[in-house]
DNA sequence: CTTGACCTTCCTGTGACTGGAAGGAATATC
DNA sequence: GATATTCCTTCCAGTCACAGGAAGGTCAAG
């Protein structure tokens, strides 16, 4: 199958499969015409890094996730791991945006929002204490 | 003041003011063997930029603030938006990651993590249903 | 005089793509 | 058969916000 429908099969831009070609994550066959040939097993390793994308590991975990999945004798403790560290690193950003929200909402619930021209967020950007 | 001590003043690595001089964020001016000349004015502005980028404005955001720091007239309603629009994204940001924190831990939760190769994490990064 | 810290410019790399140009191939319509 | 449209190819550049490093000039201390 061409690259156009195993972008739809695997909900994958046609761009983004060139580029997992081309830092060799997926080496489709090519049909005579040179155009990429996409088999059935190509386009579950396709969708399974497009979840796997989605549920935010990087390329690289995917590449060792993907050779998890390919290797029959894995173990469960193998592919918990890596989750159990996305797990943090989310639980981290998310504590991160948090204490981010409650900065600017204390500095935004001070500002009066009229045309004056004093400003609360501005003094705090400015350096002043509130 | 040389960039060093700028660097110290502002909180910035010496590489990102000069970037930022790149960028046209700071025009600083420079003494006579070539090296940059920090005014007091100068480290005003490069404090600005680390707090208003630690906060999680973009370098253009940055930029819009920056121009009404120095505008005397501005309304304070302005920088309100602002700051309400970056609340906002910083609110979307936080709900995506809950998601998918939460769908990270079902898939971990159900998983026996042993040396046995079985695995649902694996099973729904494939494609099957839990 | 030499050492070492500091400064300069310029070039490259990061992550994960995205956009676009130039041109060949396949398909649909007339 | 000619044409038009769509799909495919490769290659190059751009994104964002810097970071790393090379090659070389400058300055203060010992």
């Amino acid at each position: 199958m061409n690259i156009g429908s195993a972008a739809k099969m695997s909900g994958l831009p046609a761009k983004t499969i060139r580029y997992y070609e081309d830092i060799e994550l997926i080496q489709p066959a090519r049909a005579g015409n040179g155009y990429r040939d996409y088999s059935q097993t190509d386009v579950h390793r396709l969708r399974f890094l497009q979840r796997s994308r989605s549920l935010g590991f990087s390329i690289e975990e995917c590449r060792s996730l993907l050779s998890l999945y390919e290797d029959k004798n894995r173990a469960s403790a193998d592919v918990k791991e890596l989750a159990l560290a996305k797990i943090e690193e989310v639980d981290r950003k998310i504590r991160e945006l948090k204490s981010l929200k409650s900065t600017l909402s204390a500095l935004a619930s001070n500002c009066h929002g009229d045309e004056r021209p004093d400003c609360p967020i501005m003094d705090d950007l400015a350096g002043r204490r509130l």
